[in-house]
DNA sequence: CGGAAGCTTGAAGTGCGTCAATAAGCGTGG
DNA sequence: CCACGCTTATTGACGCACTTCAAGCTTCCG
């Protein structure tokens, strides 16, 4: 029984969700009780959703990376969120009727669906939980305001920078990090999109971070090497992930 | 007291939500029941709020322009969103501690404080209004992803339009549009800053749309001449406010 | 009447995009 | 087991959308 929670699909919603308020045990076993269905699983470049529909149920990504974007009647297309894992892929079902985005899988993932009624159920229990999950959705609306600093305003470099030094926090609150060391499992033409930036450029600013010791990159394996440099370049600050418990 | 109540500062805001779901008698009153405090004042270039202050109130902006803007160390400044009368410059006090952005008055503003206690007993009495307030929130991170698709893909010209065609509808949500004429009150240089362009490509966008016989504009007058066009111009798709009620 | 704020224009520079080609890795099927 | 196709990464040459710098103009207001 603690086996199978220290497993569950849920762990690293909770570690996340811990980052921002203490939760006790009962919050942790309200949540672990999210996981009734069965996991499901999606390929790379598989859409999980489309813009126009109306999901009914909201998903919990358990493993792999899942973004959110938009895209143009000409091709053009934008990532404007990852989903890591922990993360829902839309809480805002409950509100607004349609989707105004898609919903597509980066590399292959896990999740599973959870009902509307299921998850009023517990979050009626837990009044901690759903202040917690608000928070989650604020903090998820601060990033994509950073990210809008970013792309009006950063240069090709200090953009890839600065979400290098996001990712490496968001998965380190996920245990997804060892170290200054994590996985990168996406594409550099995922990265460009996520940057506005062109596959050709993206390619030679990663060359530049490498050339300048900022990081190292292969095998789908980030180190970040200077940290402290890297989020100076990025002109870093942390206030916007509202991690306000260690 | 009817008379009172039409002039209310709450009337834009509610003519908003109202665009989202019905709302009855009882709904208006309740929210007019939230202006208590005095009509505050502050002029053009003021901060309403900088990032990494704590407000204790919410606010509502009655009249003029507000903005959110991230800004970096070395002076470079992105708008991140509008403020138009009707919004509230930021609900989430209630959940986030600190401000990672700040908020800043584009014209003279109007506004007034809301107290915490005395909004959540509003909302407490009338169900409907929280569901139309989250809404409300939903759709501003839904504005914000437009802006990322545009800032991050959009040419100048297409940013430039499909911004105006926003304003257009959210302007029209709260009685501020005569026809496809609108006051646009801000300069050329907030314009800039908030699509992530200089000034001067700002100004010469703006003269290539006149020349296209797209807008005119002129003594902050913005109108629209060819509605149609500028849509196509700028992709747009309304979907992302999601106004589903006429 | 002076000074600040905003708009406009010209000239020159550059960060990034586009186009095109190559090469490496990898699963799949004949 | 090799051949094929598909995905991904890389590199060079060239072009352009946008930036920067600079100046002059207007309007408004104290």
């Amino acid at each position: 029984m603690m086996a199978t929670m220290t497993d569950a699909g849920t762990e690293p919603l909770f570690r996340l969700l811990s980052r921002y308020m203490a939760l006790d045990h009962a919050d942790r076993v309200a949540l672990s009780a999210l996981e009734t269905g069965p996991i499901r699983k999606l390929n790379a470049r598989s859409d999980i959703a489309r813009e126009g529909e109306n999901p009914s149920v909201v998903r919990l990504l358990v493993s792999g990376w899942a973004c959110r974007y938009k895209d143009l009647p000409d091709g053009r297309r934008q990532i404007v969120g990852f989903f890591l894992p922990g993360d829902f892929c839309d809480l805002n079902v409950y509100i607004l009727s349609e989707l105004d985005h898609s919903i597509g899988a980066l590399t292959g993932v896990r999740f599973f669906e959870i009902e509307p009624e299921q998850f009023q159920e517990v979050i009626d229990q837990r009044p901690n939980l759903i202040r917690a999950l608000l928070w989650h959705e604020m903090v998820a609306s601060g990033i994509q305001r950073q990210w809008l600093l970013s792309i009006g305003q950063r240069s090709a470099l200090e953009r890839l920078a600065h979400l290098f030094v996001e990712l490496y926090y968001r998965l380190q609150a996920v245990g997804l990090a060892t170290g200054l060391t994590f996985e990168l499992p996406i594409t550099q033409n995922h990265l460009a999109e996520a940057n506005g930036l062109s596959p050709v450029h993206l390619n030679r600013t990663l060359q530049e971070m490498r050339r300048e010791g900022l990081i190292e990159l292969s095998d789908r394996q980030l180190k970040i090497v200077d940290l402290k440099h890297l989020k100076k370049v990025a002109m870093f600050n942390s206030n916007y992930l509202h991690f306000n418990r260690t």
